[in-house]
RNA sequence: GCACCCAUAGCUCAACAGGAUAGAGCAACACCCUUCUAAGGUGAAGGUUGGGGGUUCGAGUCCCUCUGGGUGCACCA
C-alpha cells in the first residue's frame, strides 16, 4: 500500500469520512497536479454537498508541515508534498524482498497447485504452445515470491491416437529422435488420409494399449518418453520446470474411470445414449453452447478422453492445495466448462482457469499441417544469435551464456508483453527488438548500474533519504515504491504484463535520472551515498521484476 | 446460426476497480558521446479510442446494437 496514501488519509479522515473510505478513493495524478488526488464526487451522495464544497471544507483544516501546497480544481483535491519528504517516507518503508512482502501480506506457507502447457506430446512446441508456459511459469514466480508453496503439474496426454499414430510410424525405426518426430507425424497423417488400414491398426494399437496388453505399453511408453524428454529439455533450456508429470493412462490402468463413472451414475444427469455410451446432460448450466451434453464413453463403456480429464481434475481438487489454478488455450473455454459443470456435480470445486489467446503470424494464423509455424526452439536460436551478434560488435568477442540470457529475456517479454486475452501479433522484428520497450532495455540498464556499484567503493548503506529531491529523483523513487503494489497485481490478475509494463516504467525513470545526474562524480558526499543507495534499490527491483517474468540479469552488457 | 474474447497513432502495445489534457516503443524527421556503458537521452510529428445509441458529475473502460478479427459449438485429445 502507498505510504502516501496513508499519510493523506490519516490527514484528513473524520468522523463522516473514514480513512478506509478516503484510501477508496485516493488516486495518483500525472506529476504536474501532484503526488496524491483525492476524487470527492462520489462523498457528494452522502454528504449532501457538492464535490466542490467537500474539497474545499477538507482542505481548510490541512495544515501539515510536510505539504507543499493543497488544490480544490474541480472536485479533486490535489497534494504536494515536500520532496525530501516523500523521498524519506517512501524509501524507509521500502520493501523489494519476497520474504518482508510475503510475510507482510500473510501468504506464507500457502500451496497453489498450477497446471500448465500439457500439450500433446507428440512434437516439438510451437511459440503457440509455449504462451502457456511462459505465462503460466511467471505466475508460478510471482506466488513463489508471495511466499506460497507451489506444485506445478503437466497433464500427459498419453492416451490417444496422436501416440497411436508415432507408435505405428516409428515401429521400423528404433532409434527415432524427438526432432524427427513432427516430420513423422506430419507424413503418417498425410498418409492415413488414402489408406484406411493405416487408421484401423492405430485403433486396434490403441485398444491394446487400453486393455493393459504389456508390450504396446511398452512401446507408447517409448514415445510418449521421447516426446517428454524432447518437450522439457527445451523448457528447461528456459528455466521452466514442473513439479510433477501426471499420466492419463493411469486413470485407465488403474481403473479410476470405472470408480468415477459409478458415482456419476448415482446422478439422473447421467444417461446411456442410444448408441449405448454415456452422456452427462448439461443443459441448464452456464455453459456457452445451445444443448450441452458432454460424452464421456464409448459404446463399449470405456473411457474417452473427457471422463478421464474428469478424473484428473478431481485429483487436483482434492489435493489440498489452498488454490488450483489451470492456464489453458482459449480453445478449450467452453470444454472447461463442461468440465467444471462435472466436477461441481460430484461435489468437487473447479479450478480457477486462466485463458490466453492465440499466437497469430503476420499472414494469419499457424498450421502445424502446412508447415506454417514457428518452433519455439528457433525462435530461440534466433534470438540467440542476434544478441550474440550484437555482443560481438560491442564486445569483440562472442558470449553464449550472455547472448542466451539476452535472448530468451527478449523471446520471453515480447510474448509475456501482451495481456492473456489478446492474440500476440508474432513477427520476427518486434520479437527481436532490443531498443526500446523490451527485455533488453532493462538488462543493460541494469548492467549500467552494475558498472557504477562495482566502482563506488564507500559504504552506502545509511543514505540521508532527504537529500534526495530533484524530479527525477523523485520520480525514480516513486516507481521503485511500487514494486509490492505491482507484484500484488499480478496475483490479483493472474496477468503477467503487469510486470512486463512496470519493468520498463522503472527502467525508464532510472534512465531519465541517469543522463540527467551524476552518481561517482557527485562534490557532495551525502548525495552521493543517497543516489549510490537509489540506484542499488532500483537494480534490484529491476532485477526482481525480470526474474518474475522469467528473466535473468548480466552484470555488463 | 448461437456463445465467449478482442478492436486505442502507419505498425506493436499501455492506461492500476469508470476520473482531469489517452501514454510508450518501432518506423520516419531534427538534435545530444573529451564526463559513471549511445542496446541510451532530448525535441517535434502522429488520435473523433472500429461505427451508432445509452447509463454517469465524469466512459478507451459499464450496457445495447452494428461491423471486423480470434475461439468454440456432444460421440477427438
Amino acid at each position: 500500500m502507498n505510504k502516501l496514501y496513508q499519510y493523506v488519509a490519516n490527514l484528513l479522515a473524520n468522523e463522516q469520512l473514514t480513512s478506509e473510505m478516503i484510501l477508496e478513493n485516493l488516486e495518483t495524478p500525472s506529476a504536474d497536479k501532484g503526488d496524491v488526488a483525492l476524487p470527492c464526487f462520489k462523498f457528494a451522495k452522502t454528504l449532501h454537498t457538492s464535490p466542490i464544497a467537500i474539497a474545499n471544507e477538507l482542505a481548510k483544516n490541512i495544515n501539515d508541515e510536510n505539504l507543499l501546497k493543497v488544490e480544490n480544481v474541480n472536485g479533486f483535491l490535489n497534494f504536494t508534498f515536500k520532496p525530501e519528504f516523500i523521498a524519506q517516507t517512501l524509501l524507509s518503508s521500502l520493501a523489494l524482498d519476497s520474504e518482508t512482502i510475503a510475510k507482510r501480506n500473510g501468504m506464507q506457507g500457502k500451496t497453489v497447485l498450477i497446471e500448465h502447457t500439457s500439450i500433446n506430446p507428440n512434437a516439438s512446441p510451437h511459440i503457440g504452445r509455449a504462451r502457456n508456459a511462459l505465462i503460466a511459469d511467471s505466475l508460478v514466480r510471482v506466488f513463489r515470491f508471495l511466499g506460497w508453496k507451489t506444485d506445478v503439474h503437466y497433464f500427459v496426454n498419453d492416451v490417444g491416437k496422436q501416440i497411436a499414430m508415432l507408435v505405428y510410424a516409428t515401429k521400423d525405426k528404433p532409434n527415432v529422435t524427438f526432432n524427427e518426430l513432427l516430420q513423422i507425424y506430419i507424413d503418417i497423417n498425410e498418409k492415413a488420409k488414402t489408406d484406411a488400414e493405416i487408421e484401423k491398426t492405430v485403433f486396434e494399437y490403441l485398444h491394446k494399449f487400453e486393455s493393459g496388453d504389456k508390450k504396446v505399453i511398452a512401446e507408447f511408453e517409448k514415445i510418449v518418453s521421447i516426446c517428454i524428454k524432447g518437450q522439457t529439455a527445451i523448457f528447461d533450456e528456459l528455466g521452466i520446470k514442473w513439479d510433477k508429470f501426471d499420466y492419463e493412462s493411469k486413470y485407465i490402468h488403474q481403473h479410476i474411470t470405472d470408480k468415477v463413472l459409478e458415482r456419476l451414475k448415482q446422478s439422473p444427469k447421467l444417461f446411456e445414449d442410444k448408441d449405448g455410451r454415456y452422456v452427462l446432460d448439461q443443459r441448464g448450466e452456464d455453459i456457452g453452447i445451445e444443448e450441452p451434453m458432454l460424452v464421456i464413453t464409448r459404446n463399449d463403456k470405456t473411457s474417452l478422453y473427457a471422463l478421464r480429464d474428469i478424473c484428473y481434475s478431481l485429483d487436483k481438487a482434492n489435493s489440498g492445495a489452498d488454490r488450483n489454478i489451470l492456464v489453458l488455450g482459449e480453445d478449450q473455454k467452453v470444454y472447461f466448462q463442461q468440465i467444471s459443470a462435472a466436477l461441481r456435480l460430484l461435489g468437487a470445486k473447479p479450478a480457477e482457469v486462466v485463458h490466453y489467446s492465440f499466437v497469430l503470424l503476420p499472414d494469419g494464423k499457424m498450421s502445424t499441417r502446412q508447415g506454417k509455424v514457428v518452433l519455439l526452439e528457433d525462435f530461440m536460436k534466433e534470438a540467440t544469435a542476434k544478441s550474440n551478434t550484437a555482443i560481438q560488435e560491442k564486445r569483440g568477442e562472442s558470449d553464449i551464456e550472455k547472448a542466451k540470457i539476452v535472448g530468451y529475456g527478449a523471446l520471453k517479454y515480447s510474448i509475456l508483453k501482451c495481456s492473456p486475452e489478446k492474440n500476440v501479433l508474432f513477427d520476427w522484428n518486434t520479437a527481436l527488438n532490443f531498443n526500446g520497450d523490451s527485455s533488453v532495455y532493462s538488462q543493460y540498464n541494469y548492467a549500467r548500474i552494475q558498472s557504477i556499484l562495482q566502482k563506488a567503493n564507500y559504504d552506502y548503506s545509511k543514505p540521508n533519504f532527504q537529500v534526495l529531491k530533484s524530479p527525477e529523483e523523485i520520480a525514480l523513487i516513486k516507481e521503485i515504491a511500487r514494486f509490492e503494489d505491482i507484484v500484488l497485481s499480478t496475483y490479483r490478475n493472474l496477468n503477467p504484463s503487469i510486470l512486463t509494463n512496470y519493468v520498463y516504467n522503472l527502467t525508464t525513470k532510472f534512465s531519465q535520472f541517469y543522463t540527467t545526474h551524476s552518481i561517482l562524480n557527485t562534490e557532495n558526499e551525502d548525495i552521493k551515498i543517497a543516489r549510490t543507495y537509489l540506484i542499488n534499490k532500483t537494480a534490484e527491483a529491476i532485477k526482481n521484476t525480470l526474474n518474475l517474468l522469467g528473466i535473468d540479469t548480466v552484470q555488463s552488457l
